[in-house]
RNA sequence: GGUGCGUUAGUUCAGUUGGUUAGAAUACAUGCCUGUCACGCAUGGGGUCACGAGUUCGAGUCUCGUACGCACCGCCA
């Protein structure tokens, strides 16, 4: 047996008891003729005590330690002298009668503590190391917590978790598929999946009824702080729901989860806000709603009196911040020249203080009579103090766009975005068509089996860009948590769709004819949704990125450091998958 | 595909206007130290200043290119 107790377990109570400890070395402390030693396990920190009037030999052999050196102890429970309030087993030690070394350790690239000396680079080459400290262990011990209790909730609502495969078929609507050569088939590649959208959809055709997977997503985009290429989904997806159903599902989940993760309470069902509605007060379909400073139009109050930019403008809007009429003529500036910035792309931004005595002074005092700016002031409900910030385009919806970003980083300067306040929101009514600009053509903001509004089917052939969708985003703190949609379940709507969407019928069927097939034999109505499991974890441990809750992550080019990949293969194995590579220029 | 920032000791960073032998902290090694817990004290080793080219009497420092890292835009049905 190699350990009697682990790191972290012993107590007062336990003192005079024989205890046979393994873990790591956390850090050796020399003083004289004694030594202390801090051994480390997934579990806690234990001092180990080594007393050269005791045995000196032993003590000998403890002064050798190196860090992260792996360690066997027999020894006593003692009560300590100094007790240390910041260990949950400072009150006690061991006095050691006996020490072997399990293996050694080369001294390590950083310190395996909170407050390492390691930079994000070094730590992903070694995240093995990485991952033994105990703040980021706590993310995974978080993420574990999470998913046992997901498949709790589920279970208890008749859920079935069933696993779909990871070698599918390529459907190239949508992000880039990783492909995989199949050495069988020469010359044909699999595809790893995006989500399980349509194979959990023909779970709903096999009668499955309620469907839930922890599924591992892979898609070959550009990374962020928020996106990985291989992602965890929460994959959900129910027979005979209505949006409502699945509202209320998943909404109950997640009010469980932060209930039992962080002990949060939501009293009220989540707003349900339409995207239109989303787009028009915060400029996002993804609104932070930890905060207000809401937009308000200006048009009817700012536009004809002789300011030429809000004159030839087609949207003038505005933010109120807060007590923020101290910000210094620096600081408007620096703010002018962030919405500026190519990636926000606004040509200028005009802001108004309101004063101690109720008046407003603005960047644009000589155009407008304090009474226009007073009645601007009044549409914000301004108060003294307050400092109103405006944006105005040709283009409302990019205007829009800007002022949110705006909104958001007036928000991250005034601490707004409290990352122990949670604020959750439903976004629905999406419109189910995008144009894409690239393509020339409709896409399927969702995906293509999504299901128009009924109401705006008569629409589909007329106006398609007003057709709204049965799909719903779940929103928590400005990010995109969940998503989902009502599937089309009727054959002769979805070749409807694919027609709108420009599919002939051999591309259609060439790519979905598997599921158009299965919903020729009693397609049910079905509906579903899937969470993010990464960013629900990064939330919910108020992480920066969700990296940090992922054991061995990408970096932002989308290759694991670790273990140096991706990377070429040999000749034979390419010659085995039937594969030439292009010659280098 | 694009924009910005960065790359100096094992690690995290500083390095002024282009000018002597490139510094600090920490880690590491050695010694001292019997109640430490971020122990302390002393001493020591440790550098292709990412790579390549250019400007210059002289480049860690300026210019260009490349590679890598981070953040973002495009992209992410």
């Amino acid at each position: 047996m190699y350990r009697t107790h682990t790191c972290g377990e012993l107590r007062i109570s336990d003192v005079d008891k024989k205890v046979t400890l393994a873990g790591w070395v956390q850090r050796t402390r020399k003083m004289g003729g004694m030594t202390f030693v801090d051994l480390r396990d997934r579990y806690g920190i234990s001092q180990l005590v080594f007393n050269e009037e005791d045995n000196v030999a032993l003590c000998e052999q403890a002064n050798k330690l190196g860090r992260e050196f792996v360690i066997q102890v027999k020894g006593v429970v003692k009560e300590r002298f100094n007790k240390n309030e910041n260990l949950s087993t400072g009150d006690i030690e061991i006095i050691v009668s006996e020490l072997t070394v399990l293996s050694v350790s080369a001294t390590p690239p950083f310190t395996i503590e909170d407050n390492t000396d390691g930079g994000d680079d070094i730590r992903m080459k070694y995240r093995y190391l990485d991952l033994r400290r105990s703040c980021v262990r706590a993310n995974l011990e978080l993420r574990h917590r999470m998913v046992v209790e997901v498949r709790n909730y589920l279970d208890k609502q008749g859920f079935m978790e069933i696993e779909t495969p990871i070698l599918i078929g390529s459907t190239p609507e949508g992000a880039r598929d990783f492909v995989v050569p199949s050495r069988m088939n020469p010359g044909t590649f699999y595809a790893l999946p995006q989500s399980p959208q349509t194979l959990k959809q023909l779970l709903m055709v096999a009668g499955v009824d309620r469907y839930f997977q922890i599924a591992k997503c892979f898609r070959d985009e550009d990374l962020r702080a928020d996106r990985q290429p291989e992602f965890t989904q929460i994959d959900c997806e129910m027979s005979f729901v209505d949006q409502d159903d699945i509202i209320e599902t998943f909404e109950g989940m997640a009010k469980h989860l932060f209930k039992v993760i962080r002990n949060v309470d939501f009293e009220k069902p989540f707003i349900r806000m339409p995207w239109i509605e989303a787009m028009k007060r915060f400029g996002s379909d993804k609104p932070d709603m930890r905060f207000e400073m809401e937009f308000v139009e200006l048009m009817d109050v700012m536009k004809g009196y002789g300011f030429g930019v809000f004159d030839e403008a087609n949207y003038i809007g505005g933010i109120c911040a807060e007590g923020a009429a101290t910000y210094t003529r620096k600081q408007l500036d620096a703010l002018t020249d962030f919405v500026k910035r190519p990636q926000i792309g606004a040509k200028g931004m005009v802001y108004a203080r309101v004063q101690e005595d109720g008046s407003v002074k603005s960047s644009v005092d000589k155009f407008y009579s304090q009474e226009v700016l007073l009645s601007m002031k009044d549409k914000f409900g301004a108060k003294p103090g307050d400092l109103i910030l405006i944006l105005s385009g040709s283009d409302a919806m990019k205007t829009r766009k800007q002022l949110c970003e705006l909104r958001l980083k007036v928000a991250d300067e005034l601490g707004l975005r409290d990352k122990n306040k949670f604020s959750l929101l439903w976004v629905i009514d999406f419109p189910l068509f995008e144009w894409s600009e690239e393509e020339q053509r409709l896409m399927a903001t969702h995906h293509p089996f999504t299901a128009p509004n009924p109401e705006d089917i008569p629409m589909l052939d007329e106006h398609p860009e007003k057709v709204r969708a049965l799909a719903y985003d779940m929103v928590c703190n400005g990010i995109e948590v969940g998503g989902g949609s009502v599937r089309i379940h009727d054959s002769k709507l979805q070749d409807k769709m694919f027609d709108v969407l420009g599919f002939t019928e051999e591309r259609a069927q060439a790519q979905f004819g598997f599921l158009m097939n299965a919903f020729k034999y009693g397609a049910p109505p079905h509906a579903g949704l899937a969470y993010g499991l990464d960013r629900w974890v990064s939330i919910m441990a108020g992480l920066d990125s969700i990296r940090d809750c992922i054991a061995f992550p990408k970096n932002n080019s989308g290759r694991d450091v670790m273990l140096d990949a991706p990377a070429p293969l040999e000749q034979c194995q390419l010659d085995e998958l039937n594969l030439l590579l292009k010659k280098e220029e």
